[in-house]
DNA sequence: CCCTGATTCGC
DNA sequence: GCGAATCAGG
């Protein structure tokens, strides 16, 4: 198997929307973990959680004369961070036309003009809901994910819905359901323009910021929250 | 044991 | 560039 363009613009989606190599594997068929990891690796695109992220020290002061089989054997009692699982939002990339494409992005993003960050600056978004300005982003009431990302395998039930693999800048990518589910799928609607859903979701996605008086009690929405649909 | 990603290194 | 072997944490 070689990885031909749609090979690997499959992998990079699905690795960025936290498929595991394994499944990624799976899924592109006839190819190993370790080959995924390594092609992933290859590409530049490797900003995952690991289980294994212990080792930052680069320089030891110890002799390593031996030419190889030097292990470092570097115990070092590091505060590890807890990896966030992360959010559902696949930031596809289709090749050519994504015009506001700028890497990894989050949904405050603008299409135009860049907001400048000030304090109480606030602008009004294409779907006439009121932006909230970085910062102050609370991360999308994304109802999703965390259990464990499992099809993304053409199934009878998704068909015809949008599946993981047919995201992309032009469609709402409000996750239907939750993954693992046999219907698991996404909005797919028409985006609206310099967001990552639809005008709908954009509604559920982006609130606008109460004054902090006048705020209530963040909901907790602790896991597998409202569903929607 | 299972899983995970990271790294190495011969090809 | 590729990926099996290996490593290492959970």
């Amino acid at each position: 198997m070689s990885w031909t363009e749609e090979r690997i613009d499959t992998l990079t989606r699905m690795w960025e929307s936290g498929m595991t190599a394994s499944q990624i594997a799976e899924e592109l068929g006839g190819i190993s973990r370790n080959a995924v990891i390594g092609k992933a690796h290859r590409l530049g695109l490797k900003p995952r959680p690991s289980p294994v992220k212990a080792n930052a020290d680069a320089e030891k002061p110890a002799p390593a004369p031996a030419v190889e089989a030097a292990k470092p054997a570097a115990p070092a009692p590091k505060p590890q961070a807890p990896a966030a699982p992360p959010p559902i939002a696949a930031e596809a990339d289709d090749d050519g036309d994504d015009v506001f494409d700028d890497g990894p992005s989050i949904p405050t993003a603008m299409p135009t003009a860049p907001a400048p960050r000030q304090p109480e600056l606030r602008s009004v978004g294409p779907g006439g809901f009121v932006r909230q300005n970085p910062g102050e982003q609370a991360p999308p009431s994304t109802p999703a994910p965390p259990r464990r990302l499992v099809p993304a395998r053409p199934s009878e039930a998704i068909a015809g819905k949008t599946s993981l693999l047919d995201l992309n800048d032009r469609v709402c990518k409000w996750p239907i359901g939750h993954p693992g589910e046999p219907d698991f799928h996404f909005c797919g609607d028409k985006v609206n323009p310099g967001f990552p859903y639809c005008v709908e979701h954009c509604g559920h996605a982006y609130q606008a910021q109460l004054p902090r008086r006048d705020r209530r009690p963040p909901p907790p929405l602790p896991y597998g929250g409202p569903r929607v649909r």
